[in-house]
DNA sequence: AAGTAACGTCAACAATGTTGACATATTTTT
DNA sequence: AAAAATATGTCAACATTGTTGACGTTACTT
């Protein structure tokens, strides 16, 4: 009976509102580190976190359209323009014009882009190398599965087939 | 022999190039969710992120001044002082002189600034809460792990005597 | 008392978000 | 096949929120 008592102050204990607002917090504070480092290095090119969150996603869906983009950004076709006129001028993006749909253009990467890619993913993969090895296996198992949880259900799993 | 083969891969499993990307995907679109839902309610009353942040940790320190939640924020005086600004005109927030310092201000929120952080507060731990859930408290220990981890140093443990 | 430093404000500008108007390509309807 | 409707992307104008520089006021140092 008390072990009962126990066992369900334990489960709840994690929902409090100030438990809660505890996370909250931490997921601020950590996404601010998590963006700290790419940061550095996009400002000695003169670039910001929405060129690096386009880089991202088209070094991982090689030939996404505009459209495809905006989805996983969530931000208008007319703010991702402006970004992706600038990486484009810049010879880091490659826009092809859709073969089968002419409005489209499918984006790649070019070689410099790769490079600038490789270079922001890792100081932000050394951070989370860093943080994975310091809190273990189980702790990753389970922030992975809290993120997947916090995210809206259409990007849950197989983030290779978000839209 | 074969078992620490396994043990060793299983460890190490997790810091591949690649499952590092993913989690890296994961946290940007489990930022994403995080501020969904308080974006939706802050834009009726037209205010944007900024606010959010300024009202959360004025919450959380009462009294806090201007200098100590741009630390906080990591944003310059200037650009806090343009949202607090608001915020004071708006009657959200009070600035006290200090007591002591004659050039510092005190924030506090008012009644008005109050109900509105809970509301913003309320919207946002039932999405956290409802992802703790699902999850479960393992996962939920490991969460916080790891998000004390991506953390810069200064911000963990404590984060009530942050600075 | 004089000089230096800290705190906060105002102004100007940069990055990145928004909406509206529009040209072009595609798809649907007739 | 022609006309209408829809989808894609671009340009322009504006809002939010970041930056730096200049400055007034208050506090601290010497």
């Amino acid at each position: 009976m008390q072990n009962e008592s126990k066992l369900s102050s334990d489960t709840l204990l994690f929902l409090t509102d100030d438990q809660l607002r505890n996370g909250i917090e931490a997921m601020f504070f950590a996404y601010q580190g998590f963006i700290a480092d790419p940061d550095h290095i996009l400002q000695e090119f003169g670039y910001g976190r929405a060129h690096h969150r386009s880089i991202h996603f088209i070094e991982r869906h090689p030939g996404i359209t505009v459209t495809e983009l905006t989805n996983i950004l969530r931000v208008s076709k007319q703010s991702l323009n402006r970004v992706l006129r600038k990486l484009i001028h810049d010879n880091l993006v490659e826009a092809r014009i859709g073969a089968s749909d002419g409005r489209t253009k499918h984006l790649y990467l070019t070689s410099k882009g790769t490079q600038l890619e490789q270079r922001l993913s890792e100081a932000q993969r050394r951070r989370m190398r860093s943080a994975y090895k310091a809190a273990g296996p189980e702790a990753v198992a389970g922030f992975r599965k809290v993120l997947e949880q916090i995210m809206d259900a259409r990007f849950q799993k197989n983030h290779s087939e978000m839209q």
